[in-house]
DNA sequence: TTGAAAGCGCTAACAA
DNA sequence: TTGTTAGCGCTTTCAA
């Protein structure tokens, strides 16, 4: 149905070969600058595209990149989409967006699916769910250039862009603490990822600092980041339940504060004089509560761009790269 | 760097030739069951792929569509985007999303980009400064399968799906002037797009029939549909200026929803008893608010996944489809 | 039942 | 300065 002109195309108008069209559509320096306008003025005509595919198949690459996170509907990821797209773009390559909605089985289905369509490299936050990376590593061992920001796991050594989760946390507990709150519960997504372990970190710390004690019953997992909402609901309702009942919760993530939110709003706790909330955001919905609501906003759209950054360093590396770093960004605390 | 197995390699360790792989991993009833296990055994120890690019140049299409959305940081296109993405992927496609910004030129070089990537086809909600629709129409003319979505040109003919965007603004008007609002504003996205065009039909017509009058002065456009918010900021406060000042306002988009309370926010007037708001937004996050604000959900999953499947329809079209429809689905007034 | 060869669009080594 | 040819990975016609 839709066919573009080729280079034989332009030859056989041209009456010339296909390597003169392709040299000079390539401004090579053995073409005569009358052959060279001929076939760019023809060229222009016709509206010829290169077709990527026999490019690709040429130049064994894509010139593209998967990304996958949890889901595009988050201000975090989506700030994150668009500092990527920026580097991306504007050294030539595609981007193909993947979502795992926090699910394994799609993290894997997605990963395994960029890697056959493939792409150069891989740009990747782990789901909630996800804590077996043997998928991953099995592609990065056979030499697919990634790079982890957000969740990134232990095993894999390669780059790997972070926000500074435990700083970030360890600002927005002591808000609330100095705010007069005493009892602070900690709601987060699923224990074992890097975000988890770090912002817990932060929590406990600010807690210790201040001479306050940890309530093992005051911190809450939500193995799915919030993307199951009955997650949040018993997390929250087991909090407001307990006989010390924490008078303020310092949450870890876009969603899952979003979604503590509706649970609270529900039981019509959404008041700080009844619970407080704090917690990891990049939204800017949260200005418009009154009270307003303090959160840790993280340099997302930094965080895609220098993650990609690293990775187009990987990918376009004449040599294989051995040293990596691991870039921590700092956090900001918005507070409200 | 990243080199996968290919159907050469197998045919080389397998001591056949390439055709015979080729056939035996399809499952030619030409092979003999013997050599289609062997090779089909053989493929699964070295985790062959085929390479997608090589078949892409053979078949002469990619398996993979392109979308253009103005962001994904707008819960109408997240929404969308996973309707569309439920059915690409289910179907074997791989799904390209791009972003314009609302900028007429990033939806010119994105869909440029994405016909010259060889896409198999379009789905486009259109920029906010889209106005000539050429660079669609030669694509589409060149036979290129495109189906719009949310936004569409008048003069393409193809699938378009839309909501019922009149009826949907007439429910949001009615329920500001039930709710005892007689002098309603509206602030819209830039003029000529269908949505806003269809929406103003909406408001006026509820405001006719119950006999209030319309004042030009009322109706502010915001060119870039709310990604400036310069712009949101002075329709607002012209509105709050007037010497006949509304007392509700009929919003006529996601972002520009949330634009628009931003701004009340900062005036100190986010409280319906100093003005109303009622609009279009598919985000969960008005159910937050204190009073909570009423919106026009539209279905958004289901008009991606509508518009893929008719898209996909195009696409694998034995012959070229010259009938087309126009899907209305209905909206869903959220009175809170 | 299997293999050889051509061709999808492009680039590049080699020849002229 | 331009042309011929081979090859990237795959499918498919034709031949064996």
């Amino acid at each position: 149905m839709f066919e573009s002109s080729t280079i034989k195309d332009i030859a056989r108008a041209l009456n010339l070969s296909t390597s003169t069209v392709s040299r000079a559509l390539r401004d090579s320096y053995e073409i005569s600058a009358g052959t060279k306008k001929l076939v760019m003025d023809y060229a222009q005509q016709v509206n010829y595209r290169p077709n990527p595919n026999a490019l690709s198949l040429k130049e064994r690459r894509s010139k593209s990149i998967g990304i996958v996170v949890s889901e595009v509907a988050n201000h975090y990821f989506s700030q994150a989409i668009n500092g990527i797209e920026s580097i991306a773009n504007s050294r030539g390559y595609t981007v193909i967006i993947t979502q795992t909605h926090e699910s394994f089985e799609r993290e894997k289905t997605n990963v395994q699916h960029l890697a056959s369509r493939s792409v150069d490299g891989l740009l990747i936050s782990l789901s909630a769910e996800t804590s077996d990376v043997s998928h991953l590593e099995q592609l990065h061992q056979r030499g697919l250039p990634i790079v982890f920001f957000d969740r990134v796991p232990e095993r894999i050594d390669t780059f790997k862009i972070i926000a500074d989760n435990a700083k970030g946390a360890y600002e927005a507990t002591s808000h609330l603490i100095r705010s007069g709150h005493l009892k602070i519960a900690h709601i987060s997504s699923s224990a074992h990822l890097s975000i988890s372990i770090e912002r817990l970190t932060g929590y406990t710390d600010a807690l210790h600092e201040n001479g306050l004690s940890i309530h093992p019953e005051y911190i809450k997992n939500c193995p799915h980041g919030g993307m199951i909402q009955d997650e949040v609901e018993t997390a929250v309702k087991e909090l407001l339940s307990l006989k010390n009942r924490p008078d303020a919760i310092f949450v870890a993530g876009d969603r899952l504060t979003m979604g503590c939110m509706h649970v609270l709003k529900k039981l019509n706790m959404l008041n700080p004089t009844k619970i407080a909330i704090a917690g990891f955001s990049n939204s800017d919905v949260l200005d418009l509560f009154n009270p307003p609501i303090t959160s840790v906003f993280q340099p997302a759209f930094d965080m895609g761009q220098l993650a990609t950054e690293k990775l187009l360093e990987l990918i376009e590396a004449k040599f294989p790269v051995t040293e990596f770093e691991r870039n921590i960004l700092q956090t900001r605390l918005f507070i409200r």
